[in-house]
DNA sequence: ATTCCACTTTACGTTAACGTAAGATACTTT
DNA sequence: AAAGTATCTTACGTTAACGTAAAGTGGAAT
């Protein structure tokens, strides 16, 4: 009841693999880029809940359309604890940038939507048409 | 006063890549994947506002993460006038995963637009801090 | 002991979306 | 006429984000 307090449950790559339907390769992948860290047994790696974490806002910048690159970056700047005045400016800055090319973004995917929507109903119209021609038909 | 009538505002290649800030590099290779298919006057393109508007979407795409390859699926959709039953079912498949994934990109960036404005707040007290410090310093 | 399975590294291959350079054509300006 | 500018085609080069194959390692099951 005692001896094994240290379970700080950790996941192998296949695990997370198969949680977030990605292939181990492309979790290599992002570490071999700087984005991700996870501990080592011998060779084998163990993501702890953390790792896991940094892996889904990984997916969640892709499909943002986000480099691996531009993520890192935010990874980074979350990282960076305290830093230079001329530093915290910066990082203000690209926050910023982020923020308006975002709002662009849910414009933009708002006015799809729309256009989206109205491109349904023309083709519910055509398809009462449709049918109603061919129940016609079959008389 | 009558020898003109047919005004139909025209666009060149380098005049589009100047407002939609791209090269004209882009704009051929859209059209080489089927995007875009201007009118010619002898070999050079002449892109109407048709052109024009098509092009926009595609670099509105761009912002949201479409692959060139999806955005003329769509262009496809919006062109085809009528079709038959299964196709028009098969349309409007198509219509509504690209609407499931927007909501989820939706959501995606208002979640990333309130983390930002957290860390955001705390650059700013950070910096409030360090500009503290450094008066202080200097008395 | 060997078979199996998940994991490892190394490394070459692939696709999308262009970049870039070369060489030709066409119109305009000097 | 020559030079400049914009356009064209052809074609090879480049980067990001993996895919995929090869060959080896380590623990569990038969």
């Amino acid at each position: 009841m005692q001896a094994q307090m240290n379970q700080i449950t950790t996941f192998s790559i296949g695990e997370l693999a198969r949680e977030f339907d990605i292939t181990t390769r492309s979790i290599r992948f992002y570490e071999d880029q700087g984005l991700l860290a996870p501990a080592r047994h011998g060779q084998t790696r163990l993501y702890t809940n953390r790792d896991k974490v940094r892996l889904k806002l990984i997916l969640r910048g892709k499909r943002l359309g986000f480099s691996l690159a531009e993520t890192k970056r935010l990874f980074d700047l979350y990282d960076a604890d305290s830093s230079s005045e001329s530093q915290l400016h910066k990082i203000l800055e690209l926050i910023d940038e982020k923020k308006v090319s975002l709002k662009q973004q849910l414009e933009d995917i708002k006015v799809l939507l729309v256009e989206l929507g109205n491109l349904e109903d023309r083709c519910r119209d055509e398809l009462q048409e449709v049918t109603a021609n061919t129940t016609t038909v079959q008389e």
